[in-house]
DNA sequence: GAGTTTGAAACT
DNA sequence: CAGTTTCAAACTC
């Protein structure tokens, strides 16, 4: 009570001038400063971080609210986004610019999914943007080909951060050069698409640009990126009716796929194709080709063009529809913070998108070299679409990783979950988002949802998206992440006639799909994410982390779902739905007394530290996946689950009275199943009873340990997950989820759940954050499909596979491990050896700090390329950052408990077989032997 | 719409 | 950690 009084009196003179300027204003300055950015080349810095600071008080510090989201930061921003993209949007630019298209890509898979749709986009980011688009676009407007990128990049930033990656990429060249060369550039371009000569580009290229191989990468990339267009119709020449949206993430995804698949014959080409698992050596490869030679990798630089300039095409094809983002009304103090955090303070976080941000960064910034700046291209090209994968889950939902990331819907989960990540995968933190439809789960958060408006040409979009990404893709690792594209459409279709949240998004990233299931996988993952974006229809209201959307009548995005009517609290309390999510309250809302609002920026921000330092997952998605489902989850004993079948309650609920069967449920309100974490009595959860899922458990497991593992262990790490990624995530992710909280997290949870633990436990480490967590690695073989025939098996395989990565760290020689991992795993865990891997404790407790990605960026590059750095391994926990080694400190003494539990159980499996294949690949063994 | 019920969040 | 209180949503009428 006193506080926010207190806050009010500070807050106005604090505050106001950030806050209280009004989005004019903010626009106004923004853009100037693009502008000028744009410009200067120089620039970053001095835009945002002013502006960034002051909206987001939070951010400075790692916001404690979204501690344990770090890794999700992205998913959380993009879980998150309101009112506040317009600020964001040009603080963004600058300091975002250095993200990585990739990075920006996966924020924009996130964000649809939240919005869902372009078009709904349109008219929110309209709302939003349309100050700052116009403004921008006349600043920036020196070429056509900048006036459209820039302007993009702007509202694109609100939602996504990709624009700001595009931003960046123009920034880092010579703007005026590449602004000039657009032309050359543009006929050039197509001929490459059109792989007529790639030899003759690149020396057009060279020969425009600057002697120095860097600068010719750098210039090839801008160039790449302003040639967007062209390459565009060039490119996509059936791709029109795809919707703006959806083109340039496919596409994003599609064309690294592509360039690598057209383009790489080469042998660096090989090495990304044959191992996924090396994806960060191939970016490594590529990168030191990059820098040679552009002559004699033509093709390798073309690649990295390629991919830049898909990048860009998606940006500019986010144009005409770029305003997505606006579909958040609200704006998300959290993912704004996750933003500036990211943003300001590192070059490098430990997610892949940090990784790709650094690249541009250092492009945009000079100090890094160009050979980096290619190499993170190349590497974001590579592992970008993993971590565009995984943020859509995320991302869920919101924010979980309040403090790092702040924001994100911790996954799809629930508050912002809502979105998590929801939403907006984030937007991770997003939380509690309640998903459109199905809300996000949780990725936390964020409500994703963004409503789309119908969209007539979505099932046509999915179709090309579903027929490149099978053609497209070779490599599992992109199909993953072209499906991540197709499942963020798919839950756009889906979605088209009703907002929806996607905690889908947030678990988008748990549909992996094999190159063997690609087509059925991807189709399953478009229904799996279609059911989840299914709403229950009961629903008066949504809580922000529910991932039922139910409103169906709310044309609003996920986020204008969230609404609350507190009357005492005054939305600086966790009852406050709202502020569960990660958002600030509107009008929407009928609350008294709120300070959940902008003004009073400081005080919720205050707030949420000290929820935050209550519960340090209290911001993250309440809503997470479960390794193990339970069977009854899987179809849904009702078979109206919405939600993931894996897809479980953090907490679990305390249900006296309402039996599980009310919305007094979290559980049930969340369309999840009670598991052993619930303390309820008489369960009769038709999503799932505690009773069913125990027994389930044990069934598959065989071994309390098992459950505990799962319950506390799993369940922390997917949370972290989530929240970090997500709807983020969601989810994180949504975020979420998966918000999804949102971070990150969605229908095919059984199977995405097992892979969603999976690729947490052994994605931990990767920085790439929650988003990754949620792709399901372990059913990346697995048809989509788990009936409950295989379902036992494949759980049990889950399990096994599970305990063994854990414990021994992924078996990356593993077919299935392989293809299950999400590409970041793949990168982070290729790059290095897995022995680093070997300390289970450091794996798992490493991917949930991922925050700092610069670390993993780092440790990356340093195992699989001397250039880097500082980490040396992971493996040892000594040798991890401090931040790191906290977080971890954390982790482990949150999940101290199934660590112990882990290493008694798991052991005695793994001992049993010498190779974890073997057990990864039979797990009954370890099973009948337990 | 008012009142009751319910369970999470907050507090002790 | 358990018990109590507070709170706001869900529910009922």
């Amino acid at each position: 009570m006193g506080s926010p009084e207190i806050d009010k009196t500070t807050t106005p003179t604090t505050t106001t001038t950030n806050t209280n300027a009004s989005p004019s204003d903010s626009v106004t300055i923004q853009d100037s400063a693009i502008f000028s950015y744009i410009s200067n080349l120089s620039p970053i810095k001095p835009v945002k971080a002013a502006p960034m600071a002051a909206g987001f008080p939070g951010l400075g510090s790692p916001p404690s609210v979204f501690t344990s989201p770090h890794l999700n930061r992205h998913q959380e921003t993009s879980y998150l986004k309101r009112p506040r993209c317009r600020q964001l949007c040009s603080a963004e630019l600058s300091q975002q610019d250095v993200r990585g298209k990739k990075i920006a890509i996966c924020s924009n898979e996130i964000e649809k999914s939240e919005t869902q749709g372009s078009s709904v986009l349109v008219p929110c980011t309209e709302k939003e943007c349309e100050k700052k688009g116009s403004v921008q676009d006349q600043a920036t407007s020196p070429s056509g080909c900048v006036d459209d990128y820039s302007a993009d990049s702007v509202e694109v930033d609100c939602a996504n951060s990709v624009h700001s990656g595009s931003l960046s990429l123009i920034q880092s060249g010579d703007v005026p050069k590449s602004l000039n060369d657009c032309n050359d550039l543009k006929e050039m371009i197509p001929k490459l698409d059109e792989k007529n000569d790639i030899g003759q580009y690149a020396e057009k290229a060279l020969g425009a640009f600057p002697a120095t191989s860097e600068l010719a990468g750098q210039n090839f990339q801008e160039k790449s990126s302003f040639d967007n267009k062209p390459v565009e119709t060039d490119t996509k020449p059936g791709s029109s009716e795809m919707t703006p949206n959806i083109c340039p993430i496919v596409e994003s995804d599609l064309s690294v796929d592509k360039a690598l698949e057209e383009h790489y014959d080469l042998p660096v080409a090989q090495h990304v194709v044959a191992a996924h698992k090396e994806k960060l050596d191939c970016a490594i490869q590529f990168l030191l080709e990059s820098l040679q030679p552009i002559q004699g990798y033509g093709d390798g630089s073309m690649t990295a063009i390629q991919a830049s300039d898909r990048h860009v095409e998606n940006i500019v094809l986010h144009d005409p529809k770029g305003k997505q983002h606006s579909g958040m009304h609200r704006r998300c103090p959290w993912f704004e913070e996750a933003h500036q955090n990211i943003m300001t303070n590192s070059p490098g976080f430990g997610s892949p998108s940090n990784i790709v941000t650094n690249s541009r960064l250092s492009t945009s910034h000079a100090d890094l070299e160009v050979f980096e700046s290619s190499c993170l291209e190349v590497s974001a090209a590579s592992s970008g679409r993993q971590l565009i994968n995984l943020t859509q889950p995320m991302i869920s939902h919101r924010n979980s990783g309040s403090k790092s990331a702040v924001l994100k819907p911790s996954g799809i989960g629930l508050h912002l979950n809502s979105i998590i990540n929801a939403m907006p995968i984030a937007c991770g933190a997003i939380g509690s988002m309640k998903s459109a439809e199905k809300g996000y789960m949780n990725v936390e958060g964020r409500k994703l949802i963004c409503q789309q408006p119908a969209n007539t040409k979505s099932g046509s979009i999915l179709r090309n998206v579903r027929e490149r990404v099978s053609a497209s893709s070779e490599d599992g690792s992109y199909e993953t992440q072209a499906l991540v594209a197709i499942t963020s459409l798919a839950s756009q279709s889906s979605q088209i006639e009703k907002p929806s949240n996607d905690p889908a998004l947030l678990k988008q990233g748990e549909y992996q799909t094999t190159p063997c299931d690609k087509g059925k996988s991807i189709s399953k993952c478009a229904d799996a994410v279609e059911e989840l974006n299914r709403s229950s229809p009961k629903k008066k209201r949504k809580k922000a982390w529910t991932t039922n959307d139910d409103d169906d009548d709310d044309d609003d995005d996920d986020y204008s779902c969230i609404h609350c009517n507190c009357k005492k609290s005054k939305c600086l309390k966790l009852y406050c739905d709202c502020l569960a999510a990660g958002m600030y309250c509107d009008e929407t809302c009928t609350c008294q007394e709120c300070f959940n609002r902008l003004e009073y920026e400081d005080t919720v921000q205050e707030t949420r530290q000290q929820i935050e330092s209550r519960n340090p997952l209290a911001f993250a998605p309440k809503i997470v996946q479960h390794v193990t489902d339970s069977p009854a989850n899987n179809n849904g004993e009702n078979g109206n689950n919405s939600t993931p079948s894996s897809a479980r309650h953090k907490r679990g609920c305390n249900c006296k009275k309402s039996m599980c069967s009310k919305k007094y449920c979290e559980c049930y309100q969340a369309n999840v199943g009670c598991s052993t974490g619930c303390r309820c009595e008489g369960c009769k959860n038709v999503y799932g009873r505690k009773e069913e899922y125990d027994m389930t458990k044990d069934a598959l497991s065989k071994g309390p340990i098992h459950e505990s593992f799962e319950n506390t262990f799993d369940e922390k790490l997917e949370m972290v997950s989530n929240q970090e990624g997500l709807l983020q995530t969601e989810l994180c992710n949504p975020q979420n989820l998966m918000p999804l909280t949102p971070s990150f997290q969605f229908s095919n949870h059984g199977k995405d759940v097992s892979k969603s633990q999976f690729s947490t436990r052994r994605c931990l480490p990767s920085p790439a954050s929650n988003v990754t967590f949620l792709p399901p690695h372990g059913k990346s073989q697995r048809s989509p499909e788990n009936s409950d025939s295989h379902g036992t098996l494949l759980k049990a395989r889950k399990h096994d596979e599970d305990v063994v990565s854990c414990y021994q760290g992924l078996d990356y020689s593993n077919a299935e491990t392989v293809d299950g991992f999400s590409l970041r795993c793949d990168e982070l865990a290729i790059g290095n050896d897995f022995s680093t891997l070997t300390n289970p404790p450091s794996t798992t407790i490493a991917s949930p700090l991922s925050s700092k990605l610069s670390d993993w960026t780092t440790i990356s590059r340093s195992q699989s390329c001397p250039v880097s750095g500082h980490l040396s391994s992971i493996g040892s926990d000594e040798k991890l950052p401090d931040t790191m080694e906290d977080n971890m400190t954390e982790i482990l003494k949150d999940t101290s408990t199934p660590l112990d539990a882990l290493k008694v159980t798991s052991l005695p499996c793994i001992d049993s077989k010498d190779s974890t294949s073997q057990n990864v690949n039979d797990p009954e063994d370890c099973s009948s032997k337990k």
